[in-house]
DNA sequence: TCAACTTATAAATGAATATTTATATACTGG
DNA sequence: CCAGTATATAAATATTCATTTATAAGTTGA
């Protein structure tokens, strides 16, 4: 068997896409295909909890050390090598060694707009459910 | 009764934050605080699922009803009721009932710019990886 | 009321994930 | 090489989550 329908969780990277299978009759309404969302997904899913955000924010200024964001956001050091990975992972940082440190730097100032209008919807949606 | 459900253990919601504890120090370096921080996450986790982000392409163009999700996206009806019942804890949908019919809309179409918009940076992020 | 249809929920399962604690690896100066 | 520092990895745990199967609940027309 060569593909199956559920996108299933093994060990996925950014690239574990290989399909293309079927375009579902749906004209690809926005330019986005199933290929499309499922990479889209996969980022989401980095950006998906409140630590990782908040490295994000705090190396999209210029790299950073991990011992720096360590002390920075106060977590423990095991903690954030692991969110680290997993933002390398989805390529959302750039890793550079000098020595012993090693720095980390975000890959693309447009993960941060995304993070920025998410906070904006978030508080939007929010009012108006609230105000009524 | 229309949007309130009880909660099973005690499920997080939108609004679950209430702290503006800490400012840590960094000046909110993009106005951006930790609640900012923690909300973006929140609507993110549900952006980070291949399936919903294929049910709110669909709806993005006009409200349908679970029984049209269903067939289009050829998924089972109680896997497209339980992300839309996500997508409701977000706020990221509204809701209608007609007769037994219920339809599920798009509460935000900046939703489906980020969705757009991670698509497009996840390509680039695999491209500039793969190019070398 | 009954029967058919539409949608939601419950229970079960397996996989993913965030966090902690402990340990290993890598680099540098002496 | 050694000691110290910086970072990564392993193991363990508890929680969350996507999916399936089965069943319940709400709606409408007869």
């Amino acid at each position: 068997m060569i593909t199956e329908k559920q996108p299933l969780h093994g060990d996925p990277d950014l690239m574990s896409q290989t399909s293309a299978e079927r375009d579902n009759g749906s004209p690809a309404q926005y330019q986005l295909n199933n290929d499309h969302l499922q990479r889209a997904a996969f980022l989401a899913k980095s950006l998906s909890d409140g630590n990782r955000l908040r490295i994000l924010l705090l190396i999209s200024d210029g790299k950073k050390s991990v011992s720096t964001i360590v002390e920075k956001l106060e977590l423990s050091q095991p903690l954030v090598s692991h969110h680290l990975k997993e933002l390398k992972r989805s390529l959302m940082v750039k890793v550079e060694r000098d020595g012993p440190f090693i720095y980390y730097e975000l890959a693309d100032a447009r993960i941060l707009d995304v993070v920025r209008i998410l906070s904006q919807v978030a508080t939007d949606l929010l009012s108006e459910r609230t105000t009524f």
